[in-house]
DNA sequence: TGATTTCTTGACCAATTGGTTAAATTACGA
DNA sequence: TCGTAATTTAACCAATTGGTCAAGAAATCA
């Protein structure tokens, strides 16, 4: 019985045994209903409780998958990041600007609509100094960031862009789509529109306003 | 002893009684302490000994000057509101669109930095569901964003502006001008460049295209 | 089927947390 | 300077919270 916990314990986010059926459902169920808290009110302000009332399970229970607290949190900012990553990867120096940038703000604008907990879950991460996050911010993030600098220096030295530090054009990318996640109480507050209204307007308020700012087209 | 208590009591937020310089002085440091608490852990992540250590002061203390950690958070806000409020009143609609809008980007992006905490707060209290701010949002917020949306469809009408929904352009200025307080870990991640340098480039940037993006200029 | 492993939870525990109280200390006006 | 009101805190309390455990229920497998 004790050897029994001991193997569990290594489970947990280590070793890569293969999962039963009930613990790959029971895991989704807890980290779909954690996200769903830690979103909304950090690590420490979501409890265990909350987490098992979310899922419909016994606290109990959620601690047999999950040893501690912050193991949920963990395994959900893992999960989370895979998919906020993989559509920052570079846009393609050899491609149109206007075209890679518009793909790359709609993607993220996307991002927003259908991941909103996971643009929440990072913004309450950073809001507490980014205690967990900040290795993935100074290594991975940063990688991935500076080649899409690069990227748009190429573009600013080719007189495509407008010269501005590249840096601060993807903050400018970043903040405006996630906006529409991370504000998302506030913009319902301040308009009755409906969630397709609203990122309809987004979306062409975004292309209008960002592409014509930041691209330099000669014939106009 | 218990009429002094009672008298207290009242005092919190609501009747004008005359402070001492005691009380003043007392209520400033918790305020700010509870501040950078707030903002960082948000309402339920912060505790009262947490402010108590950040001030200095012992825990039964802070419960002397507001008896629940709730009024704490209350306070916070209220007075953390009105700073924020003001800079945002209406452009002028006789105004320069260019001057104005570029006006009212500036005086947001000083406020990032000259009063991040504040804006991480809002951000933390909206990431929750706004629970306090809620009525806040949809009346007195609303109307100064109603006003500024309206003078911005004016200029729109009159061709000066991109047609798009006003709306809109004002969050993209929020967004824009507020990511440099509430993602600034994310920021100090990314680059090494140190705060002046940042805002530096953050007001040059933001002007471009900002300006770039929303101004119809006939003669370009 | 029977044995074994996995899953689930009620009961429990210790630490933390919001909040109270009584008593001591300090500030201050007459 | 004295007395009163304001300030401060140690000690305490009840509720909440993260986490454990033993024992029962369900699934799995030989």
């Amino acid at each position: 019985m004790k050897a029994q916990h001991q193997q569990h314990t290594q489970d947990e986010l280590g070793s890569h045994r293969k999962l039963t059926r009930t613990q790959m459902q029971n895991q989704e169920r807890i980290l779909a209903a954690a996200l769903t808290e830690f979103s909304r009110f950090g690590f420490r302000g979501t409890t265990v409780d909350q987490i098992a009332t979310g899922s419909g399970m016994s606290k109990a229970n959620i601690l047999y998958y999950f040893r501690r607290k912050n193991d949920i949190y963990l395994a959900v900012l893992e999960k989370t990041l895979e998919n906020w990553l993989e559509p920052l990867q570079s846009m393609d120096p050899a491609g149109d600007p206007q075209q890679e940038l518009w793909k790359y703000i709609k993607t993220k604008i996307h991002l927003s609509r259908t991941a909103p907990e996971a643009s929440r879950l990072f913004a309450s991460e950073i809001l507490q100094g980014a205690p967990l996050l900040k290795p993935f911010l100074e290594s991975e993030l940063k990688d991935v960031v500076d080649a899409n600098c690069k990227v748009l220096q190429q573009w600013i030295d080719e007189g495509k862009l407008i010269d501005a530090p590249p840096l601060h054009l993807i903050f400018m990318i970043w903040a405006a789509t996630q906006h529409y996640a991370d504000f998302a109480t506030q913009i319902n507050a301040l308009t009755r529109d409906n969630e397709e209204q609203i990122f309809s307007d987004a979306e062409t308020t975004l292309k209008k306003v960002l592409l014509r700012g930041m691209l330099r087209t000669p014939e106009h």
